[in-house]
DNA sequence: CGGGTTACCTGACGGC
DNA sequence: TGCCGTCAGGTAACCC
């Protein structure tokens, strides 16, 4: 589900609902079953930590604690909300838990921070702060809204002797972070390019409209505090807007917004993916 | 290696 | 009402 708008969001509203420092009472798994199988059903280590603050690198949260990091990956419908009154003493009879709540992080100050993933695609990872996420996260590219590194010219050397679609490249995590599956039609839009373009008959003009086009609709989303499809919310509950902007995700036989023609779809490398014939010749 | 397909899961929705 | 097929924002394993 998230792409890199909707993690920001959702690491803006839990910075924002974290006390200075809150401390972590216990952290504990209610189910060995997401994606990369949870090895333990407590991790007392976390015990007694505090939660310095969240970060976000590509589309993993990042949980930053006095010794430890705590990676989330919210996969499809992964989300993380607060529940008040944990009851310290007796977990078993939390009546706050719902069906696919996975992980329970209890504070001090007598909240819970619980994950719920029913798909169970996301992943969580326990990590020393020191040298793990640098191995972790090694096949990860640039961050797109970052100046510098995803700029017009990396675009365009990528792409280079690629044949897939260049719909497949900017949401291949290597080339560049955040681009998922929405965002990529929507930033193809905007630049004029077809995704079903190959990737090395990308011009080095198409390649600069491209950066630009993925940074406007990434940081517009983020504005916008993301998009709610099914089950999307913002780590306080609320819906994102976004979705209300998008002008051709899921818009297949309706008219462009800009020109009227007919919206086109088509399935690349397993995923559908949304153009305008008339807006997107590059 | 590069590109596509499938698997991993549950739930929502449409057609019959 | 209910059953069945299809689809869903991601990643990783697998196959050619």
């Amino acid at each position: 589900m998230p792409e890199l708008p909707e993690v920001e969001t959702v690491k803006r509203g839990l910075n924002q609902q974290i006390q200075k420092f809150s401390k972590i009472h216990s952290l504990r798994f209610l189910s060995p079953a997401i994606r990369n199988d949870l090895p333990f059903t407590k991790a007392p280590q976390a015990s007694g930590q505090r939660i310095l603050k969240i970060s976000r690198r590509a589309k993993y949260l990042l949980f930053e604690l006095d010794d430890l990091l705590l990676l989330s990956h919210l996969g499809m419908t992964g989300s993380w909300r607060f529940e008040n009154f944990c009851q310290l003493s007796d977990l078993d009879e939390s009546p706050k838990l719902r069906d696919h709540d996975h992980i329970e992080i209890c504070l001090e100050d007598g909240r819970v921070l619980v994950y719920r993933d029913p798909r169970r695609f996301g992943q969580f990872e326990i990590l020393q702060k020191q040298g793990g996420l640098a191995r972790r996260f090694k096949n990860l590219g640039p961050e797109p809204l970052d100046e510098g590194e995803f700029t017009g010219d990396y675009l365009f050397n990528e792409t280079r002797k690629r044949k897939a679609p260049i719909k497949s490249l900017i949401m291949d995590q290597q080339i560049v972070v955040g681009v998922g599956n929405i965002y990529a039609s929507e930033a193809l839009f905007l630049a004029g390019i077809n995704p079903n373009t190959a990737g090395d008959k990308l011009t080095l003009k198409a390649a600069k409209n491209l950066v630009y086009s993925i940074r406007e609709v990434l940081g517009d989303a983020i504005e916008f505090g993301g998009s709610t499809i099914s089950d999307f919310r913002q780590a306080g509950g609320s819906e994102g807007y976004f979705q209300n902007i998008h002008l051709v995700y899921n818009e297949a036989g309706y008219p462009c917004a800009e020109c009227d023609s007919t919206i086109s779809s088509r399935v690349i490398a397993g995923r559908s993916t949304y153009w305008c014939p008339k807006c997107q010749t590059l």
